[in-house]
DNA sequence: CTTGGGATTACAGATAGCCCACATGGTGTC
DNA sequence: GACACCATGTGGGCTATCTGTAATCCCAAG
């Protein structure tokens, strides 16, 4: 999904952690968007899920771990509420929905998002003009 | 610098590490510019000044000490090379300069940059559209 | 009663940032 | 002249945070 920085160039493409592979730290509104999309709280399976689908994480599944943690700390934020269901059948699960304040949240992250797309491609354009080079086309990033 | 997304929305607008605060993990790349930009080697110190002017931390110094273990590990990975020099006058000092591998590989920075950035601007398409707004204008982003 | 998938958490290794130590020289100041 | 203080330059070490692996719990199906 992400193109990936491989320093040693050969065929071993395995991702490195370290040049930000998932910017996962965008998890949060990413989780923050699904929620806003759905009309009924959400368990944290179906986040994860549904995540897979979002562009941040092309069709890969996030760690569920992350999600549940994020999940967790925004609950402590206040940005999200949670209420255990404990159906007749089926184990107990939490469904999760957001809060005026996620809401807000979310809206603020709309120009956060700007701003951090904006400064990528500043520094895009650097580098391409440190290489000497024009600054390429956009590559095909879907995966 | 970077918008901050406050989850309080209320006046202390301390940065919240958990949203990215800096995007750190494209301190890499931000090096690489700088490398390739200049045609003599340079010292971490200067770097880090540097670095500071970049887009990617507009006007705050990033902290030195993972400025220095950035270029480490870049060197064990062989993108850059240093040099001690130990001149009459003045401490110690190590040069960086970047490698042909250092240099292909920001070149194909410049192509996951590309995709950072796409992926950004999707997601933020998607949290508009879950929030029954207009995707709103680019804000000004810089500090 | 064992397999299997949904749902969640505990734990431990990896990371990042801050404070500070070491080294050297210039400048101010009492 | 002695001392403080600032700037260049490089890093060690501590702590808080982050993240992925593994384990746990629950229940249904076979």
């Amino acid at each position: 999904m992400w193109a990936i920085c491989n320093p040693k160039a050969d065929g071993d493409l395995k991702p490195c952690a370290a040049l930000g592979r998932t910017l996962s730290r965008l998890s949060q509104p990413t989780i923050l968007t699904i929620l806003a999309a759905s009309d009924e709280p959400l368990h944290g399976y179906v986040i994860v899920q549904r995540a897979a689908a979002s562009p941040m994480f092309g069709g890969t599944k996030p760690d569920a771990t992350g999600v549940y943690r994020t999940l967790k700390q925004m609950e402590e934020n206040g940005l999200v509420t949670s209420q255990w269901e404990t159906p007749r059948a089926g184990p107990a699960k939490r469904a999760f929905s957001l809060t005026t304040e996620g809401r807000d949240t979310l809206r603020r992250w709309i120009d956060s998002l700007a701003c951090y797309a904006a400064t990528i491609g500043e520094l895009r354009e650097e580098a391409a003009q440190a290489l000497g080079i024009e600054t390429p086309e956009v590559p095909v990033c879907g995966g």
